[in-house]
Formats: structure tokens, sequence, C-alpha cells
RNA sequence: GCCCGGGUGGUGAAAUUGGUAUACACGCAAGACUUAAAAUUUUGUAGCCGAAAGGCUGUGUGGGUUCGAUUCCCACCCCGGGCACCA
């Protein structure tokens, strides 16, 4: 392996001393930290470099420190923000913090300390975490949502959706703790109990902010169409969104003597109208109450719907509960398209706030009527016969045809041939929606599932909602000019009796002048959700510090979009959902230049704790970078979070694994003592290397960092078994490692002799030429099973690889006495001799 | 129930267009170095049969398509995540 040839004129460089990971480590965040390496230049204009934004989910600074998760997503974005400024972009890669939340306010009802100093200890603590660990954030640009100068301008966009009229007061149940003395969210009821302290939730009416999303539901599904969001968080956008068409529908009511009242309902299959046997309101709805006077039953239908009320909607909503429901004796429903008059029910199975609170029942053709139907002796009337049992006896079972066997289920959901469905008769169910709808003067409508958000919190740690209650003029905003309104300091965080924020024992604040005319006011005493700050915060990245807007419209004009954004799944739904409205609505406002703020959304899978459990304080298996960093050093940690498995799948994390890489960095560095300064232009080297370009960089785009990592030990490996390294292929190698371990990477660049840091130097490219292979190994099957393998030149004809198969001395034995059927050739892959076989049987 | 992932050695995992299954790493075993250990290093490491050469089996299960299937198709089982009576 000795290229004597290539030793003249080379000269060996100095001896490193033996890898220290403390030392490189602080020296190299020292350099960058001085040097202002990192921070992004607000370009404007027609000479502005091109730039590139990347993201992280700004974290949320928990007293229990940075975690393992937060460093695999920030590392994943952080190779690649280090690769683009190596390919020449001015690259914005910021950092702050999500500070608002419960957990601090429950730190502070226990121990008395205030939220603010609770959050300055935690992010002093993120701080220092996150520069130990090396990522090329800006830190010029960190910002903090609990910072009265930055939550000055959530306000400001909460007072823009206000005067639009896009936030407004409603009155809604809530769930809501007796003990803990706090309103829950629904997902925060597990079985009807606190989730905190496993009391029984009681339901409590209250007034409470909400944000008009619903009006965003449209081009907030339509619009994912222009992002480039991984496909399966699209899909869950779309779920949580949920767009349905469907029919509009009325229907004529029959109570008592003559009545005018209708029934609206909702329905997606106009097609079975003839098939409807009954009509179900939802108990909350408005017409019930209209209908009592006239219905027969009343006490009963009273009872029934103070029993439904008594049910959370978690209980109400599970779908493995038994539906039940309650006839209004005396109101009938008239069917609109054959004038058959039906029975109308109230059943908890239909929802008040999707579609009209209203649903023409159907039987036969759907499952939940069907159960329901079944349940209380209604009628079932088929009106879709499926296409296969057209001719089949209805009472068949079993086989129909070769393959498909189709159990029949009386209630059947799909599409077919209508019947009992006057002059429909005969036709295709899908085909005839809209005309059946049209026919009985129905409207083609487009419903959601998004309800509008709900917007305020009774608690202390968020931001307060700038408005004041005038006596006079109701609910009036704070002007503009005196936006902050500050969290005042309180002494007890812990929420009242009544269900108010603790803000509203502190009368020196609440109490307050109305702007409008000056007469007593008090001030709105709720905070905003910890949705707020994090549905605009990388806005506010283009310009920090800004105090007369949010951002200079220039800098948002340079640095928006976001070009690619990590973070988890958990945030894929509400998050990105949320923080996508505001920007549709500050686009509208013309205050933002593009209507999506995010161009790529990825996400990491989440780390477990070793065994596949959730890391949790409680179980006492959260791994502390801090530890790692010490002992093995940030760059060991970054690779092994690379390494562990794909980036987009949840993972085990298990501590011995890190050797492995911490062994690479170290044989990394021990083979710098074979380089020799200069070039060798070793034929056999520069191949290696560029074959080590094109898989890394293909790799770190694609974030298959486990494979890039793999491909570096690869590299190693047979760089390894060279005499002599020249320094200029050395370097190269340095510079594919330099995102994923970066502070090895500039000592050993350095100890190369280059005077400039290695994120400086430009991103090596390949020469397909030489990263192309000029010989492949074919290999040699009979019957499709591999027997051998021979070395070819690349492109070698199918004829003379088939020459080549067919004498091959491990073939031979194969061949000898047979009679050769066809030969399949792959060029540059394998050839396979496929044999006219009589004595061994076919498989 | 519906939607989205995933199932490959003792372990984490690779296989980019249907073409050498198990790359890379951990662990383990044996050897070298050492007084010894650690570290380092060399070799081996899917299972079964065999002294070896070699052969057979093998990517959750059962079928199918193909000269050839981890990859494509059908049915099913299991694990993770999301939604959940949305008419």
């Amino acid at each position: 392996m000795k290229k004597k040839s290539n030793q003249r004129g080379l000269t060996s460089l100095n001896k490193l001393p033996a890898y220290d990971h403390k030392k490189i480590e602080a020296k190299w965040q020292k350099y960058w930290e001085y040097k202002k390496s990192f921070q992004a230049k607000d370009q404007q204009g027609e000479a502005s470099l091109k730039k590139f934004y990347a993201l992280i989910e700004f974290p949320y600074p928990s007293g229990e420190g940075l975690h393992v998760g937060h460093i695999r997503s920030n590392t994943a974005m952080d190779i690649i923000a280090r690769k683009r400024r190596a390919e020449g972009y001015n690259v914005l890669y910021p950092i702050g913090w999500d500070a608002f939340g419960l957990p601090t306010e429950n730190y502070a009802i226990k121990t008395g300390i205030q939220p603010a100093v609770v959050t300055k200890k935690n992010t002093d603590i993120f701080r220092r975490q996150l520069k130990a660990l090396g990522f090329s954030f800006d830190w010029s640009r960190e910002i903090n949502t609990t910072d009265p100068a930055y939550y000055k301008w959530t306000q400001w966009i909460f007072l823009q959706f206000f005067k639009k009229g896009l936030a407004y007061k409603k009155k809604m149940t809530i769930n809501w703790c007796p003990v803990d003395l706090i309103g829950l969210a629904n997902e925060e009821v597990i079985d009807g109990k606190c989730e905190r302290c496993g009391n029984p939730v009681e339901k409590r009416e209250k007034e409470q902010w909400m944000l008009a999303i619903t009006k965003y539901a449209e081009r907030l599904d339509k619009d994912l169409d222009t992002v480039d969001f991984l496909e399966r968080i699209k899909t869950q956008q779309r779920n949580w969104i949920g767009k349905s068409e469907g029919a509009e529908l009325t229907f004529k009511i029959k109570a008592g003597t003559n009545s005018d009242k209708q029934i609206k309902v909702f329905t997606t299959r106009p097609d079975t109208l003839f098939g409807v046997t009954y009509v179900v309101l939802a108990p909350e709805h408005p017409l019930v109450k209209e209908f009592l006077p006239t219905i027969e039953n009343k006490e009963e239908v009273e009872k029934y719907i103070a029993n439904v009320k008594k049910e959370t909607d978690i209980e109400r909503t599970d779908a493995g509960k038994e539906k039940t429901g309650v006839e209004l004796k005396g109101v009938k429903a008239v069917n609109p398209a054959n004038n058959e008059e039906v029975p109308v029910w109230i059943a908890d199975y239909v929802l008040a706030d999707y579609g009209t609170g209203a649903v023409m029942a159907v039987p036969a053709h759907d499952e939940r009527d069907w159960e329901f139907a079944k349940k209380y002796g209604l009628a079932i009337k088929k009106v879709i016969l499926h296409e296969i049992l057209q001719n089949i006896p209805s009472d068949y079972r079993g086989r129909a045809g070769n393959r498909d066997v189709i159990v029949i289920s009386d209630c059947f959901t799909g599409d077919g041939k209508m019947i009992n469905s006057g002059k429909f008769d005969g036709k295709n169910s899908e085909a005839i929606k809209k005309e059946i709808t049209t026919s009985v003067g129905g409207k083609w409508v487009t419903t959601f599932k998004l309800r509008d958000w709900i917007f305020s919190r009774q608690r202390y740690w968020g931001e307060p909602i700038p408005v004041v209650h005038c006596e006079l003029h109701g609910i009036v905003p704070v002007p503009e000019k005196d936006l902050p309104v500050k969290l005042p300091k309180v002494k007890n965080y812990k929420p009242t009796e009544t269900g108010e924020s603790p803000l509203a024992t502190i009368s020196k604040w609440v109490n307050t002048k109305c702007p409008q005319c000056k007469g007593p006011a008090r001030r709105e005493t709720d905070t905003m959700p910890n949705w707020a700050g994090s549905s605009w915060y990388y806005l506010r990245y283009a310009d920090p510090k800004n105090k007369k807007a949010f951002a200079d419209p220039k800098n948002l004009k340079y640095w928006t979009q976001v070009d690619w954004y990590n973070g988890g799944m958990e945030h894929t739904t509400l998050h990105l959902l949320y923080s996508r409205f505001w920007h549709k609505f500050l686009f509208d406002l013309g205050l933002v230049p593009t209507s999506e703020p995010y161009q790529k959304r990825t996400s990491h899978g989440l780390i477990l704790a070793q065994g596949g459990e959730k890391m949790s304080k409680s179980k006492g298996n959260v791994i502390n970078p801090d530890g790692i960093v010490e002992t093995v050093g940030a760059d060991s940690l970054r690779l092994y979070e690379m390494f562990m498995g794909p980036f987009d799948q949840p993972i085990a994390w298990d501590t011995n694994n890190i050797a492995g890489v911490r062994r690479f960095i170290e044989r990394v560095w021990k083979l710098r003592e074979k380089v020799v300064q200069g070039r060798t232009l070793d034929l056999k080297l520069q191949k290696i290397i560029h074959k080590a370009i094109k898989k890394v960089s293909d790799d770190i785009e694609a974030m298959r960092f486990n494979t890039a990592v793999s491909a570096l030990m690869i590299t190693l490996n047979e760089l390894e078994k060279f005499e002599i390294i020249d320094s200029e292929q050395y370097g190269t190698f340095i510079q594919l490692l330099a995102p994923f371990a970066p502070h090895v990477a500039e000592e050993l660049w350095a100890s190369l002799g280059n005077k400039t840091a290695i994120h400086t130097a430009s991103w090596p490219v390949y020469d397909p030429a030489l990263a192309a292979d000029f010989e492949a190994t074919i290999m040699v099957q009979i019957n499709g099973k591999v027997r051998g393998s021979f070395v070819a030149p690349m492109n070698l004809s199918k004829e003379e690889l088939e020459k080549r198969a067919r004498t091959l001395p491990e073939s031979a034995k194969w061949l000898e006495g047979k009679e050769v059927k066809k030969v399949i050739v792959i060029p540059n892959k394998l050839v396979n001799i496929v044999l006219v076989d009589n004595n061994l049987a076919v498989r």
C-alpha cells in the first residue's frame, strides 16, 4: 500500500498532543463567541446575499434542564445551518425561550419564588448547556416571550385581532377542578377526573376570549398544498381542520297543530335521503327548548338533558360508550324527498357544535344510526345496494367469486346502486349526491371540525390580555402607546376560588381608567395561553430589538419565510396550526410578505429512556447532558445523537453506544499522524474522499444523519489503510465532519496550517468522475441463487458479462449437463442463468 | 374504529431504481501488548448441518407476481404516534 513516488517533496506536520475534548471545546466556543462567527447579517436591497433561515422550536426552559431530545433537533438543524454557511448562504439560526407556562407557575405556587426569577434561573442553565454543545446559534438575537419588550408585541397582535373582530368574548362551559381551583382544557380531563389531583371535574359557565381561527379554516387547509411539510404532518393538519363537504337539507316540522319550524341537517350522504327513518337533534339544540311545551313526554326529555349535561365531553364522546337518546313524542319531521313523516329524537351521539347540530338518521347505511335504531327499535330502510350484492340473495354469507370474501352486514356504508328512491332508482349513489340535494332545495356546503380557539387562561404566568372593561363603553382596548400591559408582582400565584386569575386580587392593578372616557374601569385579568408567544416568535428573530414594530418590514422581507423548520411531532398540530393562522392574519394586514410562515417542516423522533419508556423526572430515567459533555465531550454527544438511528423515528437512549463515536473521533485525531503537507494526487485516495463528499452531502439534505455518520466511519476505515494521507484530502474529510463535530474539526483544520476557521471554508464539491466506480462486482446467480462473483470494468457489454459468468469456475459445476433456458444480465450488477430443470422441483 | 409510522442478528440499525440481506456501530469471544488491569490493537461473530470445501434455511405471519422480493400486490398479527360518535 506504500506510495513511495508520492512522498517526494512532502513535509510532515507537527505532532499533536493527545485529544483533549475539554480544552478544545472550550477554546473554540470562546473563539466563535469572540469572532461573532454565527451572527446573521440583515441585508436588504439588490446586493443582498442569498439567505437561509433555519429554525428549531425554541425551548421551554424547564427546571429539569436541557433534554437530550432538544440536542437531537438542535444538532440536526445545526448541521444544516453549518453546511449552508459553507455553501455561501447568509444563515439565520436563532434561539430564544418560550418561557410562559404552567410548570414555572406551579413551582412559584409551591415555593413563593416569583416566576420571573425562576425563569431567569432556568434560562441561564439552558443557555450555558446549549453553548456547551457548540450550536451555531446567533445569540445576539436571543428572545424571551416573558420579556415585556417581547410580549408588548404579542399583545399588540392580539389588539389587531380584536380590532378586526377576530378576538371576541363568549360564554361557554369549561371543566373546573374544585380542588385545584383551575379551569381545565379538555385534554387535561381524564375519565372525568382532574389530570393533576384525580378529583371529579365540574362544569362551569364562564366568559372566555376566543380567536376566530375558523375564519381561516379553508385557507389553512388549502395552503398546505403550497408548502413542503412531511406528508404525515400535512395529514395531521388536515385531520385536525377536518374539512368535509356535504349537503345541508331542511326538514319541515309537525309539532302539535300547524308548526312553521324547520330542522336543518348536515349530511355527507344526501344520496341516502330516501332511507331516513328518524331525525336526531343534539340535546343542546336550540329547537329542543321550543318544542318542549308541545311534546307529550316533557319530563322524560328534561331529565335526559339534565343527565347529558352532567357528563364531561370526554365521557360523552367516548366512542366505546353506548349511545343513548329519547324521542320527542308528538314532534315529526317531514322528509323533503318523499314527504314521509319520521320521529324526532334527541341523542348524545349528535354533537351540538358540528354541522347544524342535527342529523338525518339512515340506519341502513350509517353504523351509528344502525346501532341506535337497533337499540330503540326504530325502522331501517335500505336504499343503496352494493354492486357485487345486486344479484345475490340478501341472506347469503361467505365466498363470492374466487378472491373476495364479502360478509354481508345489514348496515352498508359504501356506494352502490340506488333502490327505493323514487326517480333515482338504479342510479349510482355517488354520482347523484349533488343532484338529489338540489332536487329537495338543499345547499352544498363545507364544514370543518376545527373550532374557534379558546384564548384565555385564568392564570398568572402569561401575557395579560390588553383590554379594560369600562362601565360605559364595555370592552375597550388598551391604546397601543400604553403597551405593554405589564404583569404586576403578586404575593400569591394560586388561582382564586371564583375561577379568576390571581391578577384579580391586585385591586391597584385591576382598577384603572377607561382610555376613552377616563371613567372607572377594570382591567381584564385573564392571560393568554402559552401558545400565544410561540405563534409569531420566528418573526421577531428578524429584528429582535425593534421598539417601533414587531419587526421592520425590510427585515421581514429579507428573512421570511422560514426555509426549514424542525421540531417535535407533538407540535405539528396545534402550534403549527396556530402560528400559520397568526401569520396569515398578519399577511392579510400587509405586515408580513408571505402567506405561509414555514416553507419546509420536518420532525424528529422522540428520544426514549433506556428500555423504551418515556423519560420523566418521576421515573428518574432522565439523561443529563452535562455529565456526558464533561466525560466524552460535546462532539461525541452530537455525533452519537445523529448516529443513534433514523432521525424521524423514536429511539431509546443507550449510553454504552457513545463509546463508539468517541473512539471514532479519537481515531480521526490519530489519523492526523499520517498526514503530510500538500497533494499526492493518489487516485484511490481521491476516490474515497469524493465518494464521501457525495454521500455525506446527500444524506445531510435528506436528514439521513445516521448513514452520514456511518459513511464518515467507513471513510475513516478506508483512510486508515493508507501509509500517507495528504493534507488536502484529510482537510476535506475534516470539513465533512465539521457540521457534526465542529470543535474537533476546527482544531484539526487549524493544525493543518489553515489560517481561517473551518466554518468559513466552502463546502467541498465532488467530482462525479472521481466519485464513480471504475469497476463493478458482478454477481453470478444460477436459478436466482448467488453462486459466485467476478470483478469487471464498468459498463462492460451484456454479451461479455454473460460469457464471463458462464466460464466462471463456480458456475461450471452447476451448469454441467444442464440446458440453459434463459440468461438475465443486468449491467454492472449481476448475471442470472436460468436452467431448464427437470430434476429439481420448481420452487 | 379511522389515519400515519414501524416490525431485519444478542443490541441500535443499513440496503438510495425489484438485483450480493445484515453495511456502520455496540456487545460478546479468542489472540497480541501488559507483572496485571484499563486503554489500544488483530481476528471472529444470523441460524442449522459439516473436519473442511461447501450446502440448506433466513428480513412479523400466510399467500401472490417475478429469472430474482426486506423492497411490489392481497389478507392478517404485533408495536409506536395522532384523531376519535365529525353525520
